[in-house]
DNA sequence: AATAGTATTGCAAATGTTTTCATAAATTCG
DNA sequence: CGAATTTATGAAAACATTTGCAATACTATT
């Protein structure tokens, strides 16, 4: 029968249980090749025994790792981000981390905040969102010598490690497949830059090709909308409002163009004959959506488990080579896009 | 100018700083009231100066808390969690804790090597998804007496405390709905129920419901699909395939809904015409998507939140009274169901 | 059989806090 | 003004580990 009865079961009890000495435990679980297989297996008993579980807090005083990795995500709600946070974790699980996380709801005073309150945990690394943050978070990372790691974006000249996408090229990429289709005439709908640094570029890139092609976006074909489904719906209705329509919508990301492309369906506008839309993510379900979605695919579950590997291994290897990894982008074209011509002709 | 510099900052480098003992400093942060308003102030500036960041490891260590809770749930990277996850990490959050999130992909011995996982770090407390854990998880709750709390999840006749939902009855609700518009041949669209008490409660209670009013559902009427849109899309597809139809789709939650209104749409049937579909859950993006989702709605935000905030007073008091709490649910009807004879009517 | 290794184990110091207890300083009151 | 409090601070023990060093017990070698 086993007697984890009153609390306290840390190494001594086992040490005693096993009659060896509390270092001879601890090496067992550390550096098990240092201790002979017999006494190995008694204090293997002992553990069992006693339902003794390691107490990682008293590692890291020792300077050994936490064991922790903190990840600050702008939001977990939304798809955006779920695909990212899964593989990351599933990822640095692998290598033996455990994650911490958090939301700062585009704040970039709460992602400080947040940081401060893992750093406080003592964790092996941070992960952050972007390459856009506060004057304050980026001294913290600076002083505290703590390793970090950009997701999500990627810069060939980014200050943190960083294993992303390029935000520019995704916006580029978008206006191409566009403007190849021969759509002069495009919507925007973009969420609030401010503090979206990935938000921020797709939008300049978009409106620098197109504007490097000869089309200008007037003021009424812009709209802002947060990255909320239903919100993004709202906007789109007000940009379909009065003809003549745009022949494009050109959506900050998939979970607009899921809104816009609901707004124009309950318009009853026949996609893509009416109108063309194309977002950008390729989040989980834009693929399934009828009509599927044509969108520039950011490959989350590989940017999240490329992430976990290389700061994990970053963070265990004693050297600490930055590196800065770029995840190709890829245009999907499914049923939502198609000619402008064709459009123009139709109706 | 800071000094910031070589590493080791800890609380007698403070003290030494501010000409104090290492315990004033200690006190400043955990009994303010009790060091002279002058000190503290000198304290501070001098934690200024470091850039000092108190280690929780090492208090950890003295048996105060940790102040981080662990959340195991089955899947981070669909729509049904992340709004659990995101209410819970804000609430306990507010109540300053942190949270360690791990998902087990519906494998509970999985779940069980988590929480093993988040007892090594000595988190506060363990927040699980479902009533239904495995023997050794249970074991292991018992035995090292850690707060522990089931989400999603209600019964009042639980072994941990809960906040969540009836599942039977988010299941009969659903039945209820369509048998309420006459449907009489009903095609049921479920998970697999293995480790996943949520969709087992739910189906029985439907299959029981319309059994009791006469309804069977025939082998060809039931389809087994992951909680994913495409295949959940696939498994629509089949049972679709051939005729006659049922008049209605009940699906074990939204992500499956969903899946069956684009497969229904890409076989060109009338919603809520040709067929009905409900599902359960009601998440976000249900009451976007064209048409409207009919469902049940679980307030995942609400359960979060509560969950939270009663987990987080219930590590912190020292009674601990376990508690039960059972949230509404709400039949959300929308534009994806409507009554029986009109279907077989116009078909 | 004595010597030199080598493999195994234990001792004790160190890690960064918190807290109890004791002490010193400041305040109140008669 | 001196005694009795009250307030503010410091010293040291405790928390659960890890690890360098020293000690002991083997094994192999000649």
């Amino acid at each position: 029968m086993p007697d984890y009865q009153k609390g306290k079961v840390d190494i001594v009890a086992v040490a005693k249980a096993a009659k060896v000495s509390p270092s001879t435990v601890s090496r067992t679980f550390n550096h098990p090749d240092l201790v002979s297989p017999a006494t190995r297996k008694k204090i293997n008993r002992a553990v069992q025994r006693l339902g003794y579980i390691r107490n990682r807090a008293a590692q890291t005083m020792h300077g050994k790792r936490s064991g922790t990795i903190g990840l600050v995500v702008p939001t977990i709600n939304h798809a955006i981000f779920a695909e990212v946070i899964q593989a990351f974790s599933d990822s640095i699980d692998r290598a033996g981390f455990s994650l911490l996380l958090a939301s700062h709801g585009y704040d970039l005073d709460r992602e400080y905040a947040m940081v401060r309150k893992f750093l406080e945990h003592r964790v092996d690394g941070v992960a952050l969102v972007g390459l856009e943050h506060s004057e304050a978070t980026r001294r913290l990372i600076d002083q505290q010598k703590i390793p970090a790691l950009a997701i999500w974006n990627y810069a060939e000249d980014s200050e943190l490690p960083c294993v992303g996408a390029d935000n520019h090229l995704a916006g580029r990429q978008a206006a191409e497949h566009l403007l190849s289709l021969g759509h002069q005439d495009v919507g925007l709908i973009f969420p609030d830059t401010q503090g979206n640094d990935r938000a921020r570029h797709r939008l300049t890139a978009v409106v620098d090709y197109l504007g490097g092609h000869g089309i200008a976006i007037p003021d009424n074909r812009k709209s802002e909308a947060p990255y909320s489904v239903s919100q993004a719906k709202q906007a789109a209705l007000e940009l379909l409002a009065d003809p003549p329509l745009p022949t494009a919508l050109l959506c900050g990301n998939d979970v607009i163009a899921q809104g816009a492309l609901y707004a124009a369906q309950m318009l009853g506008l026949n996609i893509p004959q009416d109108i063309s839309i194309i977002g950008i993510g390729d989040f989980k379900g834009s693929a399934d959506i009828e009509p599927g979605l044509t969108t520039i695919r950011i490959p989350a579950e590989t940017i999240g488990t490329l992430a976990g590997e290389k700061f994990t291994s970053y963070i265990t290897s004693d050297t600490r080579e930055p590196f800065r990894i770029c995840c190709d982008l890829e245009c999907i074209v499914r049923d939502t896009t198609s000619s402008a011509s064709l459009e123009r002709f139709e109706s």
